[in-house]
DNA sequence: CGCAGACTTGAAGATTATCAACCACCGTGG
DNA sequence: CCACGGTGGTTGATAATCTTCAAGTCTGCG
């Protein structure tokens, strides 16, 4: 997509709309993970549960996928992490309890959890500033888990769509009217706990009530306004995003 | 409950089995943020969803219980933190988007986040630590959330009680018959995304397949080998616990 | 004793899953 | 160029799971 911008973690770092709120200090805490960018073709598993070795990754471009499987076949979708999104913290030494993939074409930083510690040591900024990371993709999975929980299949799916787009206007990967989804039915069908056939007729309803389209790749907003009224949508458990506002 | 000990964090950091594992140096680095137990009987908030003040609290005896409000009047359990447990780590700056709540009568340790931010500073080591932490709740609520996506109700209720066993024993707060549990029902049935109603059902289901039985406050194991078995419960999502294993 | 909270059960209804087709699109190879 | 296969999407009929409503029981405690 974006060809040959942020090869580096650090250049990603010192694009916008990133670049502006780091002091040149806080650049340099960043300089010894510093590490190019690796890419991978759509649907590609990255890292597999019950590995061992331990990766941090923050996604350049793309859209991935963590996810686990269940030893009857299913699979429950954790998060699809997007531009900027921190993934891959494991808690202790020990085997990681979920996987990674691609989902489309993406290019993601891999830093080894060791040296992650280590720039730990050098400035405490930076582990404020991961910790920070890792806590909003743990809102992300309780906002997920609210979902699935305590929402019934219409009101659930309208929350991932609008969920995705909130997300993706930080970098302005959403417009007005919309944003494209890489995703099958099936794939919305595993993060929401619901069959695929189920999300096809939900849908279908939130089309036919003129709220949101999901055609052919691209999510249509078609009342916005309705649609978060409608289900209760708030998207402060996103939070302040340290990318998109100071201190 | 165990009346005058840990009064306050180091304390609880010395003590058995957790002392053991850490050494003079690692508690030397949590020194600054040592401080005294608080108390709340049962059933008090501690901490509300919309709360700006931003508190990290690590659970020294009791069940606590965190959870988010819909605006429907539902609410999500997303876990029952135990001693142990650390909570409330939110991403930057902004309202935190869940609560706290005592379930039992609750001793918990409270830090503001700046000066766990300050301590930073001065050990990396402890940074590491509370990562650690956070990234372990991660993966609970992650479990939470595939058993509420995934697994239908029988399962789900099983999974639980053998997830809070689990993570009881390394307290030696669970023997080999079971725990005790102060839960009801609605609770249970608020973290598992179920109607209090079908929990009964579902707990009677569980006691006649002669699996486990959770009566009057106390869970017990009828056997256990075939539950874990037919569930496939896995309590590798827990990680080797940095209180119970060499580093 | 009586009340309140939690637990229990039955019957009926809503939501979601399963099974079984069928369609539409797209890249491939003859 | 077109037949072919594969994947993803769509629809209908039926079944399982879970919720709702309504009513009762049990228990601890003032």
């Amino acid at each position: 997509m974006t060809s040959i911008q942020n090869q580096t973690l650090l250049q990603f770092f010192q694009s916008p709309p990133i670049g502006a709120i780091f002091t040149s200090e806080e650049m340099e805490a960043l300089r010894p993970l510093n590490v190019a960018a690796k890419h991978y073709p759509p649907h590609t598993v990255i890292s597999h549960q019950g590995d061992v070795e331990q990766r941090l990754f923050i996604i350049n471009s793309g859209w991935a996928c963590s996810y686990r499987d269940l030893n009857n076949g299913d699979r429950q979708i954790i998060d699809f992490p997007l531009k900027g999104d921190v993934v891959g913290v494991v808690a202790s030494p020990g085997p990681s309890t979920d996987s990674l993939a691609s989902t489309t074409e993406l290019s993601i930083f891999e830093m080894s959890r060791t040296a992650v510690g280590k720039a730990f040591g050098r400035s405490s900024w930076l582990a404020q500033f991961i910790l920070s990371a890792v806590a909003r993709q743990s809102s992300i999975v309780i906002e997920h888990l609210t979902n699935a929980g305590r929402r019934n299949a219409l009101v659930r799916t309208a929350h991932l769509l609008l969920e995705m787009d909130a997300r993706l206007s930080t970098f302005g990967e959403s417009t007005q009217q919309g944003f494209d989804c890489p995703l099958t039915q099936q794939e919305l069908a595993d993060a929401l706990g619901l069959t695929a056939i189920h999300v096809n007729r939900t849908l279908r309803d939130l089309r036919e009530h003129n709220l949101v389209s999901f055609r052919s790749g691209f999510v249509e907003f078609l009342d916005k306004p309705r649609l978060i009224n409608m289900i209760g949508f708030d998207k402060e458990f996103l939070g302040f995003r340290v990318f998109s506002s100071s201190p």
